[in-house]
DNA sequence: GCACGCATATTTTTT
DNA sequence: ATATGCGTGC
């Protein structure tokens, strides 16, 4: 098949009439620099492209799919090309269907994780399942090793769940199998773990289930056990894609290898400078060593090292900081943009602090006409993006948090989602034990305990061996129960085999199993939160049935196991919040990085050399998101785990080239950020610079003074407590929680009349708690109860 | 068997 | 501070 290409010639045209290859060629020499144009015209064997960030690699990679099939004359289904997330190959679709309109379909454009999958759903049988098998995520791991822990007795105390996923999921990026010899042995602990592995190998075989880790592995596996079957895709895949290569674990590059043959057509894209999943086995050196893997053969490498992105600034204060990496390609990027605004860095008190600062910078922006979904909000953990979200309500600008909440994982929603799975597979424990008693059915864990024990006598899944439950004269309340089940969920497979779509088995799952009533009986606001979660994830699967032809339940399924949070895209007009993690491959006009201080960013637990380098690269990743305009900032002390931590600046601020930089403070002038020095205590100084306060909705005519300085001088009592007070008006009109004795005779607001920044003025029901943090169920005219935290509160 | 209440760990990043 | 897990009482 090496033969299949004699490339480089674009197809001659029949007729004097300009061929779409040389349209496409005179277009792609207009457009593209040298560089950029080799990287698409380089076709044969194995092609390295070092793409620094914002060169224009996802404008490469599409213009090479395109030039494949106009010039080189692949059909697009001899192509495949793979992200790591959805959103990547959602955009890597979208363009190259305006560059090749309706053929693009044809080509496989997808993550790693989707290519596996249906690779084994082809292949099912050849890999120990049936086709009907499931994807197990995190959560059904999880559980699952919690059951085969037990069963082998061993203490979670010991060795927790979690931990021995984290152990299989290090050995499946290595491809070691259960009962690899090179699994480590030497401590009792590991024997324990390489006990587990095994038998939670064995469960998930019964289960008829893959992990994630699985949808590689297993990949691999069946390509090296089944030679015709690799041949067979080999010869569908001419040419083999790859981006972000520098996040590629050994399995994945391996099964790469495998894909591309001997005729090795394979391009992998990535930048060894944005490098950012060590943890979860992506080996740098995979990008690093790739043009010394393949004996005997020229590796061609094409590096991209002109930005097209950002201010040359940003991108001085971006190279600055990623020099001091040892381990990387040497590249330098360059830009002919104009430098640009200097990078503000703003050092603030407290979380709350900084997130005012931002929420100012932000305003000033928009009113200087950005857009808000050209802005976006960058922190190093989830667990900062609170304090945002809290300034941003207030001010009732939209915004959207990546990540953090995700949807799909909801309880609820994975109740129903496991209903699904379990009618689809019944060989499916985890998702049997998961809705056993949702809603509760007299099948406790004395029942489910001797149902299991059948099972594993009889090697067969627990709903089997409840019909072997059933057969038995064991107690006849229980049995009774867990026939009723049964029934439920046969009943269900009736309708699922009947009627194949899956929003018709979802109706009937909320139906027949009494899931609806259930979540309709409970009346706690937890419980209207539930129900709604319900009904949207019914809208998705509507959504998702309007969108695809295959509306099998199979087909949600698989589509659903894949689904992450980041895939939820940003709709309209709405700031953007997200962990640095998830910006990779984003940009946006203006960019903030924040909690830039030790212990944060760099991470406390990345204190050895490689994870600090890897830090210092997601550094750099945040920075070279922003186009036009990027602040940086940090807060002198931090509400963590309830606890006040005080960090110092972080050390990547002082790494970077300080002529690019301009230092600002909450207390005003321009500070030093090297050591503890640079801090004053806030306290006893006044404000120079407030933040602009009157911006803050509902604030105008506030007295000075007060407020803030107040605020800055218990800045160890933590955000809420200094984001209510900036936004409580000083005088009269205001929810005063200590005057109207919330908690005792709080009986004064119910009744009242409040304001909200979002949903407008309401009527107080209801108030549990006191103090600002009180929650009030308020009832608004449009929105209906909402059940809102006093601080959010004003009273009219 | 189930609901409620208290205690505990949890926070790095994700397919 | 919040979510989850475990124990106790109905």
């Amino acid at each position: 098949m090496d033969d299949f290409f004699d490339i480089g010639e674009p197809i001659r045209p029949l007729a004097s009439m300009a061929s779409p290859a040389e349209v496409l060629r005179k277009d792609l020499e207009r457009t593209m620099n040298p560089e950029q144009l080799n990287a698409v015209l380089n076709n044969q064997g194995p092609l390295l492209v070092l793409a620094g960030a914002g060169s224009g690699k996802t404008r490469v990679i599409t213009h090479k799919i395109a030039w494949l099939v106009e010039a080189v004359g692949l059909m697009p289904w001899q192509i495949l090309a793979v992200t790591f997330t959805n959103k990547a190959a959602a955009e890597m679709r979208e363009r190259t269907e305006k560059l090749l309109g309706e053929r693009a379909k044809d080509t496989w454009i997808g993550t790693f994780h989707s290519t596996g999958l249906r690779l084994l759903r082809r292949h099912a049988e050849l890999v120990g399942r049936t086709r009907d098998f499931v994807v197990y995520d995190q959560d059904d791991r999880e559980r699952l090793l919690g059951k085969v822990m037990k069963e082998l007795n061993v203490d979670k105390e010991y060795l927790s769940p979690k931990k021995a996923s984290y152990y299989i999921d290090d050995q499946a990026h290595l491809l070691r199998g259960p009962g690899h010899p090179e699994l480590p042995m030497e401590l009792p602990i590991d024997k324990t773990c390489a006990k587990v592995y095994a038998a939670y190998e064995d469960a998930k075989t019964r289960a008829n289930a893959f992990d994630f880790s699985d949808l590689i592995v297993k990949t691999v596996q069946l390509f090296e056990k089944h030679p015709p079957v690799l041949s067979e895709w080999q010869y569908k895949w001419r040419y083999v894609m790859v981006d972000e290569f520098q996040d590629t674990d050994r399995a994945q590059s391996h099964l790469l290898r495998l894909l591309a043959g001997d005729a090795a057509n394979l391009c992998v894209v990535g930048d060894d400078d944005q490098s950012s999943y060590r943890w979860r086995g992506a080996d740098v050196r995979n990008i690093l060593d790739f043009p010394d893997t393949f004996p005997g053969r020229e590796v061609a490498v094409v590096r991209l090292e002109r930005n097209y992105r950002s201010m040359g600034n940003i991108l001085k204060a971006a190279s600055s900081l990623i020099r001091r990496n040892t381990a990387r390609h040497d590249k330098s990027l360059w830009t002919e943009k104009p430098a640009g605004e200097l990078i503000r860095v703003f050092a603030a008190e407290t979380e709350g602090g900084e997130a005012r600062w931002v929420l100012k910078q932000l305003l000033d922006r928009r009113r200087a006409g950005t857009p808000l979904n050209e802005v976006a909000v960058f922190y190093r953990t989830h667990s900062q993006s609170r304090v945002f979200e809290d300034v941003l309500r207030m001010e009732a600008l939209p915004y959207i948090v990546v990540g953090g909440l995700k949807f799909y994982e909801r309880k609820e929603v994975k109740d129903v989602l496991a209903y699904l799975r379990l009618v689809h597979n019944p060989a499916d424990d985890v998702a049997l034990l998961r809705v056993i008693d949702s809603p509760p059915r007299g099948i406790g864990d004395k029942t489910l305990e001797r149902v299991a024990e059948l099972g594993s006598a009889t090697g067969t899944s627990l709903f089997e061996a409840m019909e072997l439950f059933a057969q038995s004269r064991e107690g006849s309340r229980s049995r009774a129960a867990i026939e009723r089940f049964r029934g439920q969920v046969q009943g269900l497979r009736v309708v699922a085999e009947r009627n194949a779509d899956a929003l018709a088995v979802a109706r009937a799952v909320l139906e027949d199993t009494g899931f609806a009533d259930w979540i309709k009986k409970d009346t706690t606001l937890e419980g209207q939160g539930r129900r709604e979660n319900v009904d949207e994830l019914m809208l998705s699967i509507e959504e998702w049935r309007a969108r695809n032809s295959d509306r099998s339940l199979t087909a949600f399924i698989d589509h659903v196991s894949l689904l992450t949070s980041l895939d939820q895209d940003a709709r309209g007009q709405a700031v953007t919040l997200m962990t640095v993690h998830a910006a990779k491959g984003l940009e946006f006009d203006t960019v903030f990085v924040t909690g830039l201080e030790e212990e944060v960013f760099p991470h406390f637990n990345s204190k050895e050399e490689a994870a600090l380098e890897e830090e210092r690269r997601l550094a750099y990743v945040a920075i070279t998101r922003g186009k036009e305009r990027v602040y940086l900032s940090y807060a002198r002390s931090r509400q963590r785990f309830g606890r006040t931590d005080v960090n110092m600046p972080s050390r990547f601020l002082g790494e970077i080239d300080p002529t690019v930089l301009k230092p600002e403070s909450e207390f005003g002038g321009s500070r030093a950020f090297s050591g503890s020095a640079g801090w004053t205590h806030g306290a006893t100084s006044r404000p120079s610079v407030r933040p602009d306060l009157s911006t803050l909705q509902g604030l105008a005519g506030r007295s000075t003074g007060g407020g803030w300085a107040a605020s800055a001088s218990k800045a160890s009592s933590g955000s809420s407590a200094s984001s209510a007070s900036a936004s409580r008006p000083s005088h009269g009109r205001s929810l005063d929680y200590a005057d109207s004795q919330v908690g005792g005779g709080g009986g004064e607001l119910v009744g009242r009349q409040v304001v909200h920044p979002r949903f407008g003025r309401g009527k107080v029901l209801k108030v549990e708690g006191n103090g600002e943090d009180a929650r009030v169920t308020v009832k608004f005219p449009m929105v209906g109860e909402k059940t809102i935290i006093a601080r959010f509160l004003q009273a009219v």
